[in-house]
DNA sequence: ACAAAATGTAAAACATACTTTACTTTTAGT
DNA sequence: ACTAAAAGTAAAGTATGTTTTACATTTTGT
């Protein structure tokens, strides 16, 4: 699963802390995510596009194998 | 969170297993969610939008406490 | 009404997301 | 160079998603 996380906190000019506390996660889940490590549930990718003013699909893509 | 599998499965006329098998889970899985017993992941929930050729926040809908 | 297919359900085991605490490393601003 | 903020990392614990096996109930077609 890859994303644009960094791309688009860059834009809004936020650090993972503040995304962290605007979609209620801690910022290591954030930063977790960011980095790939793990894939968020659905309800998570969910408001983090919803934060971004973006689609899931526009935030976060499918790689061959998940 | 809510969301609308069964209305899309009935459009494309298939059955759970059915949709289970697309999307590479077990039938009890597609079953679970589509009734809202527990949230899937967003790479679940990714690949279910992808087999109605919908994106995720056509098919699932994030409710108060999400 | 009957048979077959589809859906619902449940418990145990397993996999993975998320939190908490705490520390290290990197980056940005003065 | 110094400091503060931001980002990276890690281990243990908790919560939740997914599978497996198995069976019960409902729906559909003839």
């Amino acid at each position: 699963m890859k994303n644009n996380i960094r791309v688009e906190r860059a834009i809004l000019n936020i650090s993972q802390a503040e995304l962290a506390e605007r979609v209620q996660v801690t910022r290591q889940t954030i930063n977790a995510i960011e980095l790939g490590k793990y894939v968020p549930s659905a309800t998570l990718a969910m408001k983090i596009a919803r934060a971004f003013g973006k689609k899931v699909e526009e935030v976060f893509e499918l790689e061959e194998g998940d």
